[in-house]
DNA sequence: CTGAAAGCGCTAACAT
DNA sequence: ATGTTAGCGCTTTCAG
């Protein structure tokens, strides 16, 4: 800080150092040529005021930042921070920062932190949009900001994404409830306005389909991706009808709830009704968990999606990319009811 | 999008509408004096343009800006993550927009994102310090940026902060397990670099002497707050000497990791062993759970944090400020050994 | 190799 | 009420 309380310019730098302000913007920006006593002039008299150049009048300059950003949907979600942190890493090897916003499922929180990205002119985001056809990106694209979707997708842009298979993943976790001889399997799907709320549905109903069984709609519950989504949707199937003797939750958080509400009306897990739920979840349920779940190769997803947009802040001109990694079906005792 | 692929500016929206740059400015930001014809023929040319103004060469001609940046030393932390969304619920009632990133515990990363946010001009900072006296904010509030810490504090700064009474609480939960007739009670601390692990430490310690009990130091373990530190930490402590009948776990993810420790061994919590963690763990142990713990009030601490902050960032002159939030000890089953 | 000058997009003074 | 001018702090031609 100056003497007048506000930041160092480069201006300021460049009269202590007695050269010009381009000179210093030389001296510190690239390996141009500057002379080396002059360099370690300015050297000098930047550590001793203290500059630090501004970023912003810098990109209003340079039009670009080191920045990406990251909209998560739900920010209190393990799977979405894993995500972020791989996000992260991968973006600072190639020397971007990352700076993040949580829209809580939120349209409205959405759009603000799509307006702000792009107000701040962050060099790419990666985004788990809150909804597959109103989650407006144009905002972004408009601008020239490169957008990739991590985990959903958007249908009504053609933007990157970097996804499971979540169809074929529902399906093979349902078979395998099916194969454990099961024969009341519930569900309890996602919010419908998510790509991964109707693919793991679909997902669900090809398996019952291709076993040959019906779809018992009052076995299909819908829950909002929280854990008392989840508790709310696992009390209405043990409610509705007859009990199921399956259950598959097709998120993490939800199926803490369904756990809990399976505790409550005293079902034992297996021996009354197996479970398989989404995303490893040791955070919660620790490493001797005996959960069986469809596990996402979190780091992946992260650092695929992010250089996908990194080769795109790149200016690389590509065909609209839809990496699409494979999940896992990690059976452990929680759905085990036959020897195999 | 205009035919160029680059952005849309102020000056081709002033064209499209007949009138002045400034007045463009005039019409979109404040109520301020235009007709309202002009206003509408702007406004109308703003809407068919996709006008988006940069915020980057706003902020670089005001000085100000309406994001606030956090900086949490562990993301993956729901404790963490419940202070941001309510650091994001205050900001946003002020007009504020929050940024988010993740040190890590990592005083490099801290420092890169402390950098960051100085560049990018946010307008404060609310920050979880990954070390209290390693941890340089002075590249903020050089520059005229206020910074509220929570959780920790600093000693090598003086910042607000806003904080629990670390020691007072771990006195508390202490003195609990020592009313419940634990007779060696084993604590997991936290980082030595943290306030938090410095105080919560000091709680305990102060607690024994009260009861007129010695401290064994074989009972004092260090984690590093996460849920392999709990667990390495509490194997350390059940295989030092005489094993504990009572335990203290100075942070929430290190508390599971304990109880994982715990159950390994086959020991029953609490007739083997009472168990006292920090912060709340429904989002790990259920609704159900019958964890004994110190709540901190999560919400609050954010609340007041930012308040704090915007207070600072509206140039409020004030001495600094050390709030101190009380935090509550929830009895439940874990730890009850006596009929009280 | 270095300096002078222009300009990124915007808003705040100053005119009118 | 609106336009003109200047300048936020930086980088990048263009000269020299």
């Amino acid at each position: 800080m100056n003497s007048r309380g506000t930041a160092v310019t480069i201006r300021e730098v460049a009269q202590a150092a007695s050269v010009s302000p381009a000179t210093v913007s030389r001296a510190l920006n690239g390996p141009s040529a500057v002379r080396p006593d002059v360099r370690d002039r300015v050297l000098k008299a930047v550590a001793e005021l203290g500059y630090r150049p501004n970023g912003r009048a810098r990109s209003l300059r340079t039009r670009a930042t080191m920045v990406l950003g990251v909209l998560v949907s739900d920010i209190m979600n393990p799977f979405f921070t894993a995500v972020v942190r791989s996000v992260e890493d991968t973006a600072q090897e190639a020397g971007y920062s990352v700076i993040l916003a949580n829209t809580d499922e939120d349209l409205q929180k959405e759009a603000r932190y799509l307006e702000v990205a792009a107000a701040e002119q962050v060099a790419g985001v990666v985004l788990s949009p809150a909804s597959t056809s109103q989650t407006r990106v144009d905002v972004l694209t408009e601008r020239g900001i490169p957008v990739v979707t991590f985990d959903r997708r958007l249908r009504t842009a053609e933007v990157d994404s970097v996804t499971i298979d979540n169809v074929q993943a529902a399906r093979e976790a349902t078979l395998h409830l099916v194969a454990q001889g099961c024969r009341r399997i519930g569900f309890i799907a996602g919010l419908a306005t998510t790509t991964t709320g109707e693919d793991r549905l679909a997902g669900y109903r090809a398996a019952l389909t291709r076993s040959g069984r019906p779809v018992d709609e009052r076995l299909i519950a819908r829950g909002n991706y929280r854990r008392e989504g989840g508790y709310a949707a696992a009390r209405q199937l043990l409610h509705a009808g007859r009990a199921p003797d399956g259950l598959f939750v097709s998120n993490n958080l939800m199926t803490l709830g369904a756990l809990d509400a399976l505790a409550e009306a005293g079902l034992r897990v297996p021996e009354d009704i197996a479970v398989v739920g989404f995303d490893d979840a040791t955070w919660a349920l620790g490493q001797r968990s005996q959960l069986t779940v469809v596990s996402q190769p979190t780091y992946e997803l992260g650092q695929q999606a992010t250089n996908l947009l990194l080769r795109r802040v790149g200016r690389e001109e590509l065909p609209v990319q839809r990496i699409v990694l494979r999940a896992t079906l990690t059976v452990r005792a929680s759905s085990r009811r036959l020897a195999s």
